[in-house]
DNA sequence: TTACCTGCAAAGAGTTTGCAGGTAG
DNA sequence: CTACCTGCAAACTCTTTGCAGGTAA
């Protein structure tokens, strides 16, 4: 589908004026079914690879920090040395292959029920996650 | 307790040498009943408090590497803008608090059972971890 | 004496920012 | 025309590394 018209709107409704460049990289992140993992050079290399004009890297951290700061990225922790994106930006779980240092998206029900059993006074849960680390086995 | 002695066995054993430097950083880290978490800023500025002679940055990240190492720490994954250590080596999970940047170790009792029901051939699973973001409520 | 360690400063990696020229509205 | 955006380079932060002098064995 090419569906730029529907991300214009969408940047324009955000306050994010629709330019060629955040555009190229809505296509990329949303114009898909899956959810999207990424870093901002795994990123960078796709733009490159798929866009006729290079995108700057200050424009790619900009426009990506816009991006989360407006709720329509989340992003991971799985260590501290990269920072990853998902485009998946409901409460959810991970797999992160340390083989292939990819993240894989998990349903609730992949995990079974949490029962968190321990309050804090004055201190509400935020958020739940759950990061199962695995490998090749061989 | 003043069990020096014990720290320079532990260091000579797993073939580091016990110098001054790691056997301060073996006191603050582990010489204390409580599990321990800290960035390399927060140990550096505890150091700095705690120690006549100050301990150069770089002394502080390869000993804390070194000890990570070896197993006498481990690295947390909160966010990607901070690596977190904690001397609590086994696989358990954590509150991180968000209005004051700390983490709280959990019992495995505090999240109840974990059943993952989702394999990946080939694969195989390395740890699973569970990190609950909390915050002031008011 | 030899191998290892410390501390400094320099170098790296990832990310942010200031600014001049460009573009959307 | 004005406000905002892009791209470059510089700056920043966190971390690692090279090296000379120091220390443990």
């Amino acid at each position: 589908m090419n569906n730029n018209q529907y991300f214009v709107e969408k940047l324009r409704s955000s306050g994010l004026r629709p330019t060629k460049q955040r555009i190229e990289i809505c296509k990329l992140l949303f114009d898909r079914k899956d959810t999207f993992h990424f870093t901002i050079s795994s990123l960078s290399s796709f733009l490159e690879k798929n866009t006729d004009k290079k995108i700057s890297l200050a424009t790619i951290y900009n426009t990506i920090n816009s991006f989360k700061r407006k709720g329509y990225l989340k992003e991971i922790s799985v260590s501290s040395d990269k920072t990853y994106f998902d485009t998946n930006i409901s409460n959810h779980h991970h797999f992160f292959d340390e083989s292939t240092n990819k993240l894989i998206d998990l349903k609730d029900s992949d995990v079974g029920k949490l029962k968190i059993k321990k309050t804090l006074p004055k201190k509400k849960i935020k958020s739940i996650e759950v990061l199962i680390k695995i490998a090749n086995s061989n």
